[in-house]
DNA sequence: ATTCTGACAGCAA
DNA sequence: TTTGCTGCCAGAA
């Protein structure tokens, strides 16, 4: 995934969200600052709302915001279903917030590392 | 070409 | 502590 300048911004977002790996989640921030524009955090969430009209499937339920606050719920259709996906990975959501947000928290720096 | 718009983050009051 | 303003940068209009 290190090829910034041929390869398009979202699909590096989508790249490292469809890694997010299985009951973890990250942030729009933890995101762009991966992809080496820690600036661009609103990219992300632009990326991750234009990915559902893509055929891939992408855990974007996975990335919140740094306080671990579901900012994105109302672009899941529902009220409830970015929520009740969390839950159903095991993640705990209370008032729209992640419960021990930390203690989920993926950073996707560990992917650089192998 | 120019303007507007965010699923954010950081900082000042 | 909570609220509000600002910077950011790639698409869309």
């Amino acid at each position: 995934m290190k090829n910034p300048k041929k390869n398009d911004f979202f699909e590096q977002v989508y790249e490292v969200t469809k890694k997010i790996p299985f009951g973890r989640v990250t942030s729009y921030g933890a995101i762009a600052r991966i992809l080496g524009s820690p600036q661009s955090s609103r990219l992300v969430g632009y990326a991750l709302n234009n990915s559902q009209s893509l055929n891939n499937y992408i855990p974007a339920h996975r990335v919140v915001n740094r306080n671990g606050l579901l900012t994105g719920k109302h672009h899941f259709g529902g009220e409830t279903l970015m929520q009740q996906l969390l839950e159903n990975e095991g993640i705990q959501v209370e008032d729209d917030s992640i419960v021990d947000f930390e203690k989920f928290f993926w950073d996707p720096v560990e992917l650089l590392k192998h």
